[in-house]
DNA sequence: CCATTCGCTCAACACTTGTTGACTCAACGA
DNA sequence: TCGTTGAGTCAACAAGTGTTGAGCGAATGG
């Protein structure tokens, strides 16, 4: 049970201080169980003491560590990279679609923290905006034809509607149809949104 | 400004007293602005005090006309019976795509206020996945294609995605563009997950 | 005309929320 | 070894929520 811990840093260099440790661990444990909270409940039902409550936490450490409820919340959706896409419409359908493909039903909880509070959550719904809008931008500039824009965000909108159907409203008919599958039915669509021969 | 009101009822019959008639214009006075309040704040964050005062009445009142906050967001998504769909495919996609290019932009504040909740509030959640469920299902019992239900949940989450978009993340691409321009766009992709021709 | 109904308000309750400040005590560094 | 730092807790606050019960006064109807 009680792990055992460098007393003296005796290894060279930046061997983190086991206070430092534990304050980091203890951090991460808070922000994951506030990434599920706001997962599955959203911003406003979800509360800084059923938060603190999981991580194992009085409810103060979790203000005293981010400051308030909504920069935990920023925090807690931030999420790591997303590889930007490029290439011609061809590759940029496939892309999007195997990104459908491969994520769904393993979207990071960051992700669904913000999907589930961006209808409520007036901050949230800004920061989905404009990560829509830039993914509508990246899609429509590969678009050859008209209303390009358009388009592309037509295709966004579809990829956020299955999404939200399969993963926060686990509509009866997705429920168990595989990623893969909803990715082949969905391509001669998009395709033809896209402005290509659907093939 | 005082209407003139019978005073004894003079005509023939139910001439309604001049209470019950006050009662109902309150009623439906504060319905209307639990419809604006949930449409645009969502469940939570909609208070029954703001609801009341934009109704110029006692929060007490919407309470004990209704019950409680829950049963007076029942009340306010009831939306008047939506004319179900019939025909084959081809008929289908054009009266959904109708759907999109009349209706959108003019959405009744029920449906937006159902909308608005789904992702926050349960009880809004299982009715959103109701209705939707229910649109599937007769959208999936003209599909002649093989994966009829799963092509209609696609369809479903595609037009829900655009409404979402559009109305309630209001993605910059979407704002000024013309209801039917973008039913133009998404005819071909429907025809397809429809599973027949785009043409 | 008068007793009763009933639309409506007022003030308060009970509870939950985010957030704060004083405090404890083990880890730390010299 | 000892003073200091800082992780973590405890109890409490202030604000806001839905909801309740007593009460007022005008419409009602006999």
């Amino acid at each position: 049970m009680a792990q055992r811990v460098n007393v003296k840093s005796v290894t060279v260099k930046d061997e983190p201080t086991a206070r430092a440790q534990r304050r980091r661990q203890t951090e991460e444990r808070i922000l994951s169980s506030a990434r599920r909270a706001f997962a599955q409940r959203g911003f406003e039902r979800a509360t800084i003491r059923a938060i603190a409550a999981e991580a194992e936490v009085d409810p103060a450490l979790v203000i005293q560590y981010f400051g308030s409820k909504q920069e935990l919340f920023q925090r807690s959706v931030q999420l790591g990279s997303v590889p930007p896409l490029s290439g011609d419409v061809d590759e940029l359908v496939e892309a999007v679609l195997a990104r459908i493909g491969m994520k769904i039903g393993s979207l990071p909880q960051a992700t669904l923290a913000m999907m589930r509070s961006m209808l409520t959550h007036p901050e949230a719904a800004d920061q989905a905006r404009a990560t829509l809008d830039g993914q509508v931008v990246e899609l429509g500039s590969a678009i050859e034809a008209e209303d390009a824009d358009l388009r592309a965000a037509l295709m966004v909108s579809t990829m956020l509607g299955v999404t939200i159907a399969h993963q926060l409203l686990d509509l009866t008919a997705l429920r168990g149809a595989s990623p893969q599958k909803i990715a082949e039915l969905l391509r001669p669509g998009l395709r033809a949104v896209a402005g290509v021969d659907p093939q």
